[in-house]
DNA sequence: AGGATAAGTGGAGTCACTCTAATTATCAAG
DNA sequence: CTTGATAATTAGAGTGACTCCACTTATCCT
């Protein structure tokens, strides 16, 4: 038993795994871009990298996570956690897509790689969604904390899955708009579009 | 080149295909319910079939879609087709599901079993968002139609898919229940929840 | 009865992924 | 700085989904 915890990542031990994982996804990526996913195999992978086709698997679980990982995520879900629970779920949306704003902004062209090789690729895309059912659970959390609900009711899933899928279609847009324009403004038009009137106007057409 | 067209189905050749085809779909449907999906391989499907593991390849694509192809499909796509397009799309959504109760209460139990299969497996959930994204682009039609605007814009997408999810929703709590309720009482309640008020409600909280 | 066409099959191969047992690197402590 | 524990890496064998292809067999049409 060690006499003091390490802190995360001293260790050597610590470090390299950190950069091993590291260099896993970059070259990952890299292959993938180039070559496509589907043609390139863990062997090419794990030879640009210079490790074994076995210890990919101690890195991560399935061909997939290399690039459905995302670092970024328990921080977005602790921004989302430090909002106010008065605040209006759509503000906190915005207000945290606005305080994301610098980092989508400078890491604009990794994000938009790596988001656009999801949406092209079926396998991924597929994946994707289960990585949505989890975002389904975390909003059902949020909307039952502001107002004081039971996150399990029906018609709490029934918004969360409704508010997830939504934003996921505001998140491809802005990938297909080359992340031209700020995804807190599509966020927030996509947010307008379910709610209030206009989802109303989509569904009672001309009768309103 | 054959002299008269034949009608579907009749000539031996597709009637010994549908069979097949069918004897497929319960032969694996019984293994999977027995042993699991993923503890069920090709080949004890095809030895339960008395066919060889190429067949099966013949019929359907992957393992996947034996479970997943679903022949009432294009029927459900008749029925909103057939709807006057001057009728609020939720309102058809009833109607649509009202028209289906009877089959709905058949079948019950395969479609239980079937989809009870779908919600508990990864691999095939996963899948059933593709399905999903199908069903986006349809709606999304539906509501331009209804609309009179363009399906590919972005507004639309974003409705289509919140629809949709709540749908799948709605279906999966349908399955929860063992179909012990209306699905399209299910559905309505699941419309209800993203359109108008309570929607809104859950958003902005206690601000009103 | 005939050849055209489609369905069924066997076999070889690829690739993601699992399991296991052995090897090597790092670590904590004396 | 050596040692015993622990964690990381690895090779290798195996499984199962799926592809490709050449070949046989069944159905069809004339």
């Amino acid at each position: 038993m060690p006499k003091t915890i390490t802190p995360f990542g001293q260790s050597l031990r610590e470090r390299k795994k950190l950069k091993t994982r590291e260099a896993i996804q970059r070259e990952a990526t890299r292959l993938f871009q180039k070559q496509g996913y589907e043609a390139t195999t863990i062997e090419q992978i794990a030879a640009a990298v210079e490790i074994s086709p076995s210890t990919f698997f101690n890195y991560f679980p399935s061909k997939e996570d290399v690039v459905l990982y995302d670092a970024y995520d328990p921080m977005v879900a602790t921004l989302f956690e430090s909002r106010p629970s008065d605040e209006p779920l759509s503000v906190s949306v915005h207000n945290v897509l606005e305080m994301l704003t610098d980092t989508l902004e400078r890491d604009r062209e990794i994000i938009l790689a790596r988001s656009k090789l999801i949406l092209e690729t079926p396998d991924l895309r597929a994946r994707l969604w289960s990585e949505i059912e989890r975002a389904q659970v975390f909003f059902g959390a949020m909307l039952a904390q502001r107002t004081g609900g039971d996150a399990n009711d029906f018609e709490f899933r029934v918004v969360a899955i409704a508010l997830v899928a939504a934003m996921m279609e505001a998140a491809s847009e802005w990938v297909r708009l080359e992340g031209r324009v700020k995804m807190g403004d599509l966020m927030k038009r996509a947010l307008d579009s379910i709610s209030a009137d206009s989802m109303l106007d989509a569904f009672s057409s001309r009768r309103k």
